[in-house]
DNA sequence: TATCCTTACGGAATTCGTAAGCATG
DNA sequence: CATGCTTACGAATTCCGTAAGGATA
């Protein structure tokens, strides 16, 4: 058994059991992948993989026990490399991120500049993507820190910590009828077609909730993955936009004006994940001081040693 | 990194930071003790050991972190091999206890004899040794299950689960004065020499601390490692007998006479103990569940979660 | 001086990749 | 027939152990 056979296996199994796309992720030839997983399967005395044929088809009953067990001895190994540069580059690496684009585009640019002028030789890489595909990200391992508002709970690989409750706002062109009346209601907003959020982003899921809980349905005319789409699109007359309200910023955006609707949707709850068991460089922990500072070094650890 | 140097910088540190006795335990040259260990060093950037010109001395700060590492990642790889011969050779292996001698002559013998009738195949090895080194053998990963009476505890490594109570007796010859009088204490014990178990053995420390909280000071005239011995001198009168009362056997211990004394010493509980993180073989299971019937799988699997 | 670690070096073993062959859908 | 896995084989690399050299207590 060595590291790279588990890399195999591991990769195997991300890779739908696709033995030559395995082989392309790391770097070597598809014919040494095919050798090194039967070698392992021989020592290990039992099929890791289910086949037919000469095809790859999942994991057997062992397999699964097998894989578990190769994922976490990789896992340390990595945390090994992180841990060592850690004392031998203290401030210097990379620190990676997934993220939203709201989070991304509205929370962290003040941070990042923060974090930037502290530690001017980490890298800094962020992956934007999908609460779900964070999680996904987060598992793989090759990120430090998920930021996301949806979707990032229930897996026991990931721990999160809420850090910021913000609230939607209504967007509407600066003539628009909804200015005229005092208090802004669901059924008034519902008069027009809305143009929010595609599912499962930035608290979309708050506002079908409260549209339902009311009895109403709306007419989404569109959704998008950004509110600057959206805004561009309510400035056109299209509807009623509704965003999160820090994507709102009244120097820039004219032709706009947003209206508070925290009273209409949930509040909605921004966390910050990491996953369990990863070493984390003490530059993430600044990062996160610098992001929230009531989530110290020291509440991340603990929190990895309960569950 | 390989496995190889993972498992040199773990017996280096076992072995006090000797590479020719670290070489010797693994089977290779010390000549490859030393290389694996500079190119690991080399590898990580760091100094895993403290040196004085060629001789090693301890751990660096670094170096702690990372045999820390090492240890979990050896753990998980031992994991795996057991793992796969769960699957491969079901009800074939090793049962490894470790285990004091009073548990090994009164406790285990009839539990062993199911087990040996329900597993044939499963070759059993019983380490004698103190709680002290039982704590130590479990820690490194050369044993499936500890048991024995005290100072298993307070190890963050290891698990441990009480499933017996017992308390000490009193052994003398059959003529002995003390047969005469009707309540046993402890001040009438004090009269006579006593013969016990050596320090840290088989609930010594109860002992001497009922005789301490009484303001007594009793003559330990002998200490001994097992009950076997103990009985014997006491039958030769050289003095009164403290020990385990499951020790004595009224039909084979002819000339001596076991009084109660369970009113005088606080009462003991012996422990069973498993490696946290170790993968346990489900005959070790079953073992579990034959000494004591409450400690079920599920429980063992629970408590490995939790801490 | 006896013990212990490092370095050098040659041989053994392992690992890797190309290429060809074969199976699958 | 295009994609995907296995096997064969030679090349490159890594790993290992002997032996000699040098440091330490």
């Amino acid at each position: 058994m060595n590291f790279q056979q588990l890399r195999i296996i591991r990769e195997t199994v991300r890779r739908n059991f696709n033995l030559t796309e395995a082989a392309q992720a790391l770097l070597t030839s598809q014919s040494g992948v095919s050798k090194h997983i039967r070698d392992l399967e021989e020592e290990l005395g039992l099929e890791i993989f289910v086949r037919r044929g000469k095809r790859l088809l999942g994991l057997t009953e062992p397999g699964q026990e097998v894989v578990a067990v190769a994922e976490r001895i990789l896992l340390e190994s990595e945390n090994m490399m992180l841990l060592s540069q850690q004392f031998s580059k203290r401030d210097t690496g990379t620190l990676s991120i997934a993220t939203t684009h709201t989070q991304a585009r509205y929370m962290l640019p003040e941070v990042i500049a923060k974090f930037k002028a502290d530690f001017p030789d980490v890298r800094l890489v962020l992956h934007q993507a999908s609460p779900k595909e964070i999680a996904a990200i987060l598992l793989e391992g090759s990120t430090d820190l998920g930021i996301a508002t949806d979707a990032l709970e229930d897996n026991a690989g990931i721990i999160t910590f809420p850090y910021h409750r913000w609230s939607h706002g209504v967007v509407v062109p600066k003539d628009h009828p909804l200015l005229t009346s005092n208090t802004l209601t669901l059924e008034a907003i519902a008069d027009y077609p809305i143009i929010t959020y595609d599912e499962g982003l930035t608290g979309r899921t708050r506002i079908d909730k409260a549209f339902e809980r009311a009895g109403i349905e709306p007419d989404i005319a569109m959704s998008a993955l950004d509110a600057d789409v959206i805004k561009a699109y309510v400035e056109l007359g299209l509807g009623v936009g509704i965003i999160a309200s820090m994507a709102f910023n009244a120097n820039r955006d004219h032709g706009l004006v947003l209206l508070n609707s925290s009273h209409l949707f949930e509040e909605n709850v921004s966390s910050l994940a990491v996953r369990r068991g990863r070493f984390l460089r003490s530059y993430v922990y600044r990062f996160i001081e610098l992001l929230a500072p009531e989530i110290t070094e020291q509440r991340v650890r603990r929190a990895e040693l309960g569950r």
